[in-house]
DNA sequence: AAAGTAAGTGCAATGGAAGTGCATTTGTTA
DNA sequence: TAACAAATGCACTTCCATTGCACTTACTTT
């Protein structure tokens, strides 16, 4: 089990104070977040900076980004081990009509989809949308 | 096989000439469209009123919209005969990497997707990446 | 330890797409 | 033809994403 400064050490990002501070409030979170979400948990952080932030994570495979349909782009931190790799980490995800939450569904791989001939397929994003557990039971 | 004002009428939207034009340019695209798209296609009508165009579409089941994960939300015509229908009407979008065009591949309903105990699937979204026919020979 | 360099951060501004209020025009119906 | 309803055009707004540039912080080299 590394440490966050291990990890980021590891996927050459330089440590501040800002990138662990949003680090952990990724790592905290079970849903996927916007960047008004992370702009709302860090007031005094400037918005750039969050936006930059998250966008150096992702360019190192430590955030993966989500289009759930709601035009709004969407983040989450990826699992242990993950190089976001199409064939191996690709996963579904689950939007709540009712919450209005989505979250990663890592251990539900995308299926094969057939394509007509002439087409190759290099990339999916699966969306499934209806209620979550929680606002089911 | 029925004229496009037909067609319009038995949705109870009124035939004016700037719907017959926006349905024409509709029906010859095998691509999926951008409100931008129709924009360029008609200089001299308003953005408006293309928009509010495609949104009567919408909601009478003439068209459908496509998110595509660009970003920027795109419309194509239904079929003959449809009605949205997450059961029946619910198929496939393929984006390609290259032409940066989308398509609807109306032939390739989605499969069944399982979702964890609790969870309740209503609708699903699902859009293939990747090198488009015209592309790939 | 000090200087020098590269990267990170904050501020201001931009651009694109989506959406709305209201006045004007057009079409339908009495 | 008069009255009414719907469609269109114009202006404006909001929201999110993105960038240029100045300043600050962290790392490297002497
Ligand atoms: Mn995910
Ligand atoms: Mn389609
Ligand atoms: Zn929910
Ligand atoms: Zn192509």
């Amino acid at each position: 089990m590394q440490t966050i400064e291990q990890l980021l050490e590891s996927k050459d990002i330089r440590i501040t104070a800002m990138r662990l501070l949003i680090y952990k409030f990724l790592a905290e979170k079970e849903i996927v977040v916007t960047l008004s979400d992370i702009e709302n948990a860090f007031e005094k952080a400037d918005r750039t900076t969050l936006y930059r932030t998250i966008k150096t994570f992702e360019e190192k495979d430590i955030v993966h980004q989500i289009d759930d349909g709601t035009g709004i782009t969407k983040y989450a931190l990826c699992e242990q081990g993950c190089s976001c790799d199409i064939k191996t980490d690709l996963h579904l995800h689950f939007h709540c009509n009712n919450c209005n939450e989505t979250i990663c569904l890592t251990d539900h791989k995308i299926p094969q989809i057939k394509v007509p001939d002439g087409f190759v397929s290099e990339n999916v994003n699966l969306v499934v949308k209806g209620i979550c557990d929680k606002c089911s039971r």
